[in-house]
DNA sequence: TATTGTTATACTCTATAACTATA
DNA sequence: TATAGTTATAGAGTATAACAATA
């Protein structure tokens, strides 16, 4: 076997580990936001809103989801009493969604509770190697400039 | 910053990097699965009916869902020409779900896609570090024995 | 006229509960 | 009676298209 083939297989295993990475933190995250009556979009939803009060549209960017359906989602956060709509002064078009107290607490409680959740796969790698994962996955996920 | 810190943020990167690797795959795979329209979870079968000719319950078991949304899910997808049902000799209550020819060429187009797709990412490591990568994801994939 | 967001509609995905057929 | 699978029903998530309000 020569060395683009072997270049190949190497890159083959690699997104095969990507995939099988992918699935299984999804399904972790499927079960403990399950818990709690969250799916993975509204899970994504409390994340992104922790550290911003995005507009209906830079919502939909994030989420890479239409408008209309952001609108439905955070309707049903709205009623849970998850998240809030507000006005903004400059658009009177725009609505601005933020966490509310209950949010932000459910946001909180949720991401202890995964982390709690991912610990045993993590657990299975030593110190230096999680650090060597880290930096690795970092740079993996670092957007290239376009 | 003691010993017991220094570890918890490590773990902690770490689980953002899983979390953000997660949701980086799977917008992928949804990407390339819409182009055929094929959400994730019709992709997940077809993926593991290339290795598998598995009974309804097994198939539930495999993807992790209620063997009445597998009922539905093989509908569809047996609607669209993909899988086939067929009885089995041993019991006449249990049906064997398989690929068709037509299936398992799109599952070939898909996997390659999703191959070419997620290069981008894992163009960014070197084939040293694609290696690392690969085997320190793979022990943290492996069961723990029960 | 272009934009921001919502509403109407339709389909997929999902679960629970009730059902049919076989064991 | 228990098991394998399907059907009925209901709700969440999703997109497309049409709409209202504002810019």
């Amino acid at each position: 076997m020569g060395i683009v083939a072997t270049s190949a297989d190497l890159r083959s295993d690699l997104m095969d580990d990507l995939v099988q990475t992918s699935f299984a933190v999804a399904a972790v995250l499927t079960r403990v936001g399950a818990a709690h009556d969250l799916s993975l979009t509204l899970l994504r939803l409390l994340g992104i809103l922790q550290d911003r009060q995005p507009k209906m549209a830079e919502l939909a960017d994030y989420l890479v989801l239409e408008k209309s359906t952001v609108s439905g989602l955070i309707d049903r956060a709205e009623t849970r009493g998850l998240v809030q709509r507000s006005t903004t002064p400059e658009d009177g078009r725009s609505v601005r969604v933020g966490l509310s107290t209950k949010g932000r607490c459910l946001a909180r409680t949720v991401e202890a509770e995964i982390a709690g959740a991912l610990a045993p796969l993590t657990g299975r790698l030593t110190p230096q190697d999680q650090r060597q994962v880290h930096t690795l996955l970092a740079r993996m996920l670092t957007e290239t400039a376009p």
